[in-house]
DNA sequence: CGTCTATTTGAATGTACTCAAAAGCGGTGG
DNA sequence: CCACCGCTTTTGAGTACATTCAAATAGACG
């Protein structure tokens, strides 16, 4: 059941087995099936989800109704409503199964508590924060200056799994385009190789 | 000279006047004149720059020589290369002076340091990365989501001051889009008010 | 097998872009 | 102190890319 987490933490910091102990003590095991929400609009977030099994999106969406894929999460990626969970208020994001999906659910209390019973965790979470904070930045980047064309062949280039396991209209939402456009993007580049 | 980060720092953790002896005893000041560079592409970056007064960008160069601003730090904001940082990779990023700058610098040594002589200081980046991250990811959903005059709109919205100090050209560039066309949002912006 | 959703295709539209050039503005040196 | 130079901003015309709307096809799930 915990071998992955264990492995993702290990990833940015060492864990002694009696500190990974009380660590795992406090994750609350959830199944979420596809198409169902582990969170919805308008409630505050209480939790960090970690994916041990399937995938998972997260969206919000706009005044005119449109839906926005913010983040898509595999296996081994965490996944929440980062600014609910932080100010504590109600929140835009909708967090849903992509597939069946088996989560370990990380409460912010408890989470908290981590930080004051094994400093190391708060480690781990300012290197993760941090190390978001530097993809999402290029992701800004590369959405701001490069064609679609181009993000899509970057990401199929860096999670090719995605294009197997998440509809495509889910993607061209994660890419910022409609799905028609994404449709012709491909049908484009399947042309040219 | 550290009156302002102190209360940058207390904004989000409670820190003593011996704590925060110990950290600005690292700080390095500096001066950036207009113009001049505090960092260039191609270099490993060794420290985060906290600006005291004065403003900063940052900005990288694409395959097409265009340059594409990636963040705009008044008094008050934290600027680096953090990918840059972390891996002690040569970075993309350029850091320069859009006014006389006076900026703290603090190296990457000295705040693993500090790390474990005061872990509130952890904290303190642990918390400031988060936030990051998620305004961050809230530029994302609206450069993917929304058009750019309203884009433009909340930008000076959210910043008034920035429209003062910051040439437009700037401006456009972080928002993602020409000065051309930032250019004419502006006019018939003020054509409806 | 039938229904619902995802994907593809087509045609018309619109937003932002490129290229080119003029006008405005600020800083510097004579 | 003023004139000049360079950079920023504006304006115009034509173009490209992605969008919208509509409809047909394909696939997946129960």
């Amino acid at each position: 059941m915990f071998e992955l987490i264990r492995k993702n933490l290990e990833a940015k910091i060492d864990i002694s087995d009696s500190e990974f102990e009380i660590f795992s003590s406090v994750l609350k095991p959830k199944i979420v099936k596809r198409k169902k929400d582990l969170l919805r609009g308008g409630e505050i977030c209480k939790f960090s989800a970690f994916v041990n099994k399937g995938c998972l999106r997260s969206y919000f969406i706009d005044d005119k109704g449109v839906e926005h894929v913010v983040q898509i999460a595999l296996e081994n990626y965490w996944i929440s409503d980062l600014h609910s969970l932080f100010t504590q208020q109600p929140g835009q994001i909708y967090i849903e199964g992509i597939e069946d999906t088996e989560v370990l659910l990380l409460y912010q209390d408890d989470q908290e508590d981590l930080y004051l019973d094994i400093p190391i965790i708060e480690r781990f979470f300012r290197k993760m924060y941090a190390m978001a904070y530097v993809s999402t930045l290029e992701r800004v980047n590369r959405s701001l200056s490069e064609p679609a064309d181009v993000r899509y062949l970057n990401l199929i280039e860096k999670h090719p799994d995605l294009i197997q396991r998440v509809p495509l209209i889910h993607i061209a939402s994660f890419l910022g385009i409609t799905p028609e456009s994404l449709s012709r993007i491909r049908k484009q580049q399947s042309g040219k190789s």
